[in-house]
DNA sequence: TCACGCTATTAGGTCGACCA
DNA sequence: TGGTCGACCTAATAGCGTGA
């Protein structure tokens, strides 16, 4: 049945198509007959338009399309139905305009940019990926996959950042922004782009300049028409979301959203680098995200206290939240050796030790001595031996988890003395040689602050 | 030319003084 | 007592100079 339609359709097209050439081959020499050699060209333009459209609509694939004939094929690209019924209703007006080709096209950057943009640094799209470009029909919605529109050349603008939607083509120009006076320009590299079939990727572009300048102190990036390819058709110019440029040098200071372990601290918010803050934390040995997160499940109270007035405690909150977007699928091993001082581990899933607990107290892996590594790998390969004794170690703080070891293995049991006075747990993240003890001038976290002093992190010893 | 350091400026927040 | 204003502090940013 379906072969049987397609034969009929392929029948009728070949009608038409041989129809078409037979009209066009008579109406072509009553011109020559008629016209001067530029009237001939501009109408062999035309022709070849239509014969174009003649060939996609002969292509199988476009065998189904409701837009059979007309001037500008689209590619669906929707599965709404509603969108579906109003983009056929679109298309059934274009229809009907398709003789004076007056169908309103819209230029679109379909990749969103990846936020900050720094001067000197390649433009990209959200996670490095290419900034995707299309032509669509405004109605429809569709990407316009043929036709001249369809391999328009464009370019690539720099715009004010300032709020605005449907800016008209006048207000588009006026909006562009030109270079500082004594200033390269702005926008460097490709800002030229091809569409093919409708769609295109700009190539590498980049700022010369940051936007602080600027009235909005923001810039969009514009696309437009580089050449006037259609009169008939409006091509709406497409412009992406407003940005700040930086300067290259604020790529120095950036944040990271989510910050990794190994990140430096400054990279969490509200410490800048060589701040105060940062000074501070480097004084106290906590100069890696983890360092921070570390010190901060063993004793915030202790860490808050480090960095003193120097952070509002709006600003604190702000800074821990950050942290703590940090994944670290962190591991908590302890154990009791003579029943009464704590041993254990904090260590990655990959067996890289965080810190040596010993005798309750937290040693930073980065700042053991070698002896103290060696204690720290035999704690890690014990840990591996009693999987059902290690615990997660993720977001928690450390009294959170004692709480829950307390409750878990000795729910009744309550040891003498400790339940007011428990065995302390001390953070140490500063240098600290294997032997040496911890002396007066030695920094804030390393003053042997205990959990009772501060936050009430338990320890207990096991049974 | 580029990387880096120093410094000035700006933005945003807190805190205390003042006044209704 | 509550609202407003200004001083002050810190982080973030950008301009400029310098040296490799």
């Amino acid at each position: 049945m379906m072969k049987q339609m397609q034969l009929m359709m392929e029948n009728l097209l070949r009608e038409l198509w041989n129809g078409v050439l037979g009209r066009v081959a008579s109406h072509l020499a009553e011109i020559c007959q008629r016209n001067s050699v530029e009237a001939v060209v501009k109408r062999l333009d035309s022709v070849e338009n239509a014969f174009q459209e003649l060939k996609d609509a002969f292509k199988p694939a476009n065998f189904h399309s409701p837009q059979l004939g007309r001037g500008i094929m689209v590619q669906p690209n929707t599965t709404n139905p509603q969108q579906a019924a109003r983009a056929q209703e679109c298309r059934a007006n274009a229809r009907s305009t398709e003789n004076n080709h007056a169908i309103n096209l819209q230029l679109q950057f379909r990749t969103k940019l990846s936020i900050p943009i720094f001067t000197g640094r390649k433009l990209q799209g959200e996670n490095g990926a290419p900034i995707s470009i299309a032509l669509i029909g405004v109605e429809t919605g569709d990407v316009v996959t043929s036709g001249p529109e369809s391999s328009i050349k464009l370019e690539v603008v720099v715009l004010e950042g300032e709020d605005g939607d449907n800016w008209p083509q006048e207000e588009f120009e006026k909006h562009m922004v030109k270079e500082r006076a004594g200033k390269g320009q702005l926008l460097i590299g490709n800002c030229l782009v091809t569409l093919k079939e409708g769609v295109g990727e700009l190539g590498e572009l980049i700022f010369t300049d940051n936007s602080s300048w600027n009235k909005s102190k923001r810039f969009r990036i514009g696309l437009k028409v580089a050449e006037d390819y259609c009169r008939n058709t409006r091509i709406r110019e497409a412009k992406t979301e407003a940005f700040r440029v930086k300067d290259y040098r604020g790529a120095a200071y950036e944040k990271h959203y989510p910050p990794s372990c190994d990140d430096e601290v400054y990279r969490l918010d509200r410490i800048a680098k060589d701040g105060k803050s940062h000074e501070k934390l480097k004084t106290a040995g906590i100069h890696k995200v983890k360092d921070f997160l570390l010190q901060q499940r063993m004793d915030s109270k202790n860490l808050r206290e480090i960095l003193g007035s120097s952070i509002t405690s709006k600003n604190w909150d702000i800074l821990v939240r950050h942290a703590k977007t940090c994944q670290t699928n962190w591991k908590l091993y302890l154990c009791c050796s003579d029943g009464m001082r704590m041993h254990g581990a904090i260590f990655t899933t990959e067996r890289q030790l965080i810190s040596l607990i010993e005798d309750g107290v937290h040693l930073a892996a980065h700042q053991l001595c070698a002896r103290k590594k060696e204690d720290g790998d035999k704690v890690m390969e014990e840990a591996f031996r009693n999987p059902n004794d290690v615990r997660e170690f993720n977001g928690e703080t450390f009294s959170d988890i004692m709480q829950k070891i307390c409750s878990s293995r000795f729910p009744s049991q309550v040891f003498e003395g400790q339940s007011e006075n428990p065995i302390p747990v001390q953070c140490n993240l500063a240098p600290r040689t294997c032997d040496a003890p911890v002396g007066p001038e030695a920094p804030q976290a390393n003053v042997g602050s205990t959990a009772e002093e501060h936050n009430g992190a338990t320890a207990l010893p096991s049974p």
